[in-house]
DNA sequence: GCTATATAAATACGATCGTATTGAAATGGA
DNA sequence: TCCATTTCAATACGATCGTATTTATATAGC
């Protein structure tokens, strides 16, 4: 009933894949080339995944669920809506290069293929959707939201280039603009 | 001296180029599939573009140039830091779903060579050059920014999805966070 | 020890990639 | 007219892509 151990750390391949798409672009991961970053062979690489957006798709998975994991634990006991993003600014303002790295590995590998956007779209979606834009506040934690957001791709991306104190107090306002300190929506 | 008349328009490769990246993604854009959407040969995308590196080049700098003819237009006179940024905001509040899905376009294909980031750095580095993150101001005038630009980069990537309105409410409190009305800066 | 099964490697295959080379068509100048 | 030149199409080429198929190896149950 049970074939030969598993050899083959999926984790430690999905890792090889982050750091081609962080040297080479999305462009250039392959199973060829992810099987020699990983020190398998590509047949390896096609078991453990199957096809390529299996491959994608996982990378994406496990990125999301590890990210997530930061922003609850950021947020505390508190899971209101703006608690949330304020837990993800925080999750974000913490994010160190290589976070930075993976992150921008992420997207440009999540960008590849339309089909892979929809399910990140609600993602993203449902950190909007608990916010009445209609209310003041709400917005400006939502405009806190997206500066975060903003300067973590603009980074990831390695379009901008800003201190660590610089990106700190960006991070404080932003923060501050959430309603750190005040935390009850006004309803 | 001079030989036969040229009869494949750039522009409208480029415009084809930019459809595939929005409907294919990034990986959908070949030599082959463009010289198909365009009409022509894949010879002719040769001869006009030489690589692939340099199709990728010039719809990044045809997209530039557009957007930043649009960000001075918006800026007026006043052509300081702050009135630049309001400028770049005024510009993506403006920008419609065509333009959104050409932005998303030219990032994707900025992300899928390293290289072309590297100029692109610089682009985003002098927006942000004029601003002192020591002043209170300036800071808000550069949250600002990178909320615009986390707007505008998850609605062309089509991870959010905002209505018009809230659209308008958002770019609102951006440009008044800016200084939107108090033109100069307190130095 | 044989077999079934899970795992991974080996190999092969068609498709497509980007580019180089060659050839044809259309212009201006001699 | 003949040639030089520009522009593009036709074709070819090696490399690499993702995947399918086949083979080898290591475990568990009988």
């Amino acid at each position: 009933m049970a074939g030969r151990p598993r050899s083959i750390d999926r984790d430690k391949v999905l890792d090889a894949a982050e750091g081609i798409v962080v040297e080479s672009g999305a462009a250039g991961l392959s199973f060829e080339a992810l099987a020699r970053a990983a020190g398998i062979t590509k047949s390896g690489v096609q078991y453990c995944f199957g096809t390529k957006e299996n491959l994608i798709r996982a990378m994406i998975e496990r990125w999301g669920n590890g990210f997530e994991a930061e922003v609850t634990a950021h947020a505390g006991a508190d899971q209101s809506p703006r608690a949330i993003i304020r837990g993800h600014l925080a999750a974000s303002r913490d994010s160190d290069e290589a976070e930075h790295s993976r992150s921008a590995a992420m997207m440009t590998a999540l960008l590849q293929s339309p089909d892979q956007v929809a399910s990140t779209r609600i993602w993203y979606t449902q950190r909007l959707a608990g916010l009445d834009m209609e209310n003041e506040a709400d917005r400006k934690a939502a405009l806190a939201f997206l500066a975060g957001e903003g300067a973590f791709l603009l980074k990831a991306f390695g379009l901008i280039d800003l201190t660590q104190a610089q990106w700190a107090a960006l991070f404080s306002d932003m923060l501050a603009l959430a309603g750190e300190g005040k935390d009850k929506a006004p309803l």
